[in-house]
DNA sequence: AGAAGCTGTCGAAGCGCTTCGACTGCTTTT
DNA sequence: AAAAGCAGTCGAAGCGCTTCGACAGCTTCT
């Protein structure tokens, strides 16, 4: 292991040139700063990320807390996770996999809950930190999040300008409304408060992901709705099922029945009909989150709540309204 | 922030002490170890982990290289990961997520290619280090994978006890197999081996995830051998497109074709017909690969090479072949 | 009874790095 | 021409921890 020391002696200065050279805290005249560089290229150093952590009182390690339960989205945030680690080591940063509750001095957590546990000690640490979902109370927090509300109003809009005046939502499983995630919630209110405003009926039905449930939940939705010409999907793993039940009985999509989904453009693409959906972009959150991270810890921007206006992307999946008979 | 040396003074020992009562590598008397615990919680005392790499030669940290690219088997990606970091955690270690090249101490490689391009470096280290998946040479790497080959032997096996003559494997895409990742091949080859001792007749077809690819592929699979009636499928995002086209085609399933995925348990499970499958074990790999990785940081165990015995979970997606017509 | 061996504790050195104060030799100001 | 300022460099201190050698006070062996 070559160290900080070998490169100076190899580069004939002090162990404090090189380590100004490579922090550019202090002036260094161009010919030393040439003769370190071109010493620290021939002997191959790496600078020690535990020694620099304890002289300089900073880790340079961010850590990403990921839910352990792997029943939902796990694309997204297997994606959020790798943009967060790119972004991490653009700034000189590493992004610790974190599984448990305690953690260096950066953290970004995902998953958030409305009243999460964890937001207590967050805010009474100076730590600072990136949110990935919106809490209840964001006071002196930083959050990035897709603006769900807007989201759940862009897809009632899509249908309520097709003519479809009977809509069915597909909502995430039970227990992510029990957990009070949040996204789910605020979804459904922008949903409902623009369904009202373009006179839409809606109705809501939380499923669990598979084909089983989404048969069951689907049939509970036709029997109390049976004119409902429109759908937005909000659990991923729901959409196909919902797809291939529609096709069974005889429903084509676009002609028959509309779907708009909330997911990840790549779900969108690959699904058996090309959806129409309001892309999760999971990598800009990533990112977003590790950049305001690195703001903070310069010690520049403070707390923020970043919402991240949605996109709807019309595909294959819906069309005008069938006319009514 | 806490120092041991607080720790110390608090509980009116030597800071040495403290560290061995940290660390057993020195006894110590019963009533001075308790003495120093009760002040270490009394403090809310936390190991400055820089400190402690910096002294003690090892960073305590495992590096785990995640593929850039988020086209495959992402769900499988993210339990290994989780899992890995869970078990990490239980051994003292944390687990950092990496994108580039270069990292720290001890690392784990995933979806490493036969003839994968870090290994040069990986040999010349000494670093420990363990590859999920198994490259073309081996020799003086540890590897955990599932044994592909077995698996694909197990999936004809399957077919063939129950009558299949003609089996259709929807492979991976394309691109996988160019880039010759290694599991997809062997797979091949031991599910070719196998039929030929069982009779069966085996048509390979690599497959893009998605709908229109799959409906292609079916479509010149049925031209070619129109008594196919086992099908494996490999690719976990053909599978649903391949059940809503062979309902839309009337074969039903099990009746008419038998469908046996490769794919984790839960994906299959919530397939729209409970899908024969051989699951893959994402969870045991990350645990198996942390352990080795720190059984080997200990000075214990070496080089190995572990394949987890493949399981086939019959469900309903498999039966007897129908009675030749 | 003395030698030998334990056990439990301490002090000090040092891991590789950052940073602060100090110093040298200039250039600029008054 | 002396004072003041500055760019460029160095030495030393110290970050929080592990670990090694030393040693005091016992117990056990011969």
């Amino acid at each position: 292991m070559v160290t900080l020391a070998e490169v100076a002696q190899h580069a004939g200065v002090s162990a404090s040139t090189v380590s100004h050279v490579l922090s550019g805290k202090r002036s260094i005249s161009a010919t030393t700063r040439q003769r370190v560089e071109q010493s620290i290229r021939e002997l191959g150093y790496h600078p020690n990320a535990g020694a620099r952590a304890l002289a300089g009182k900073r880790s340079n390690i961010i850590a990403l807390m990921i839910p352990l339960r792997t029943d939902m989205y796990v694309p997204v945030m297997m994606e959020i996770a790798i943009a967060a680690a790119a972004t991490a080591r653009t700034h000189g940063y590493d992004v610790l996999l974190l599984t448990g509750e305690e953690g260096p001095d950066a953290m970004i957590l995902m998953d958030v809950e409305l009243e999460d546990q964890r937001l207590p000690l967050l805010r009474q640490t100076d730590r600072p930190s990136v949110l990935i979902g919106l809490p209840a109370d964001t006071d002196g927090l930083t959050c990035v999040d897709l603006d769900w509300s807007a989201t759940g109003a862009l897809c009632v809009e899509h249908l309520a300008a097709l003519g479809h005046r009977d809509v069915a939502v597909i909502g995430e499983a039970p227990a992510v409304y029990e957990r009070h995630t949040g996204f789910a919630e605020r979804t459904l209110d922008g949903l409902r408060s623009r369904a009202r405003e373009t006179g839409v009926r809606v109705l809501h039905r939380p499923c669990d992901g598979g084909y089983d449930a989404m048969a069951v939940t689907l049939a509970r939705i036709l029997d109390e709705r049976p004119a409902t010409t429109g759908f937005v999907v909000q659990n991923e793993s729901a959409v196909e099922p919902l797809l291939a039940l529609l096709r069974q009985q005889g429903r084509a999509v676009p002609e028959d029945v509309s779907v708009v989904a909330v997911c990840p453009d790549q779900v969108a693409v690959q699904a058996s009909v090309r959806l129409t959906s309001v892309a999760i972009p999971a990598q800009e959150m990533g990112r977003y989150a590790v950049e305001h991270l690195v703001a903070k810890l310069d010690g520049r921007g403070g707390d923020e709540v970043v919402l991240i206006v949605p996109e709807l992307t019309v595909r294959a999946s819906s069309g005008p309204a069938p006319a009514a008979s």
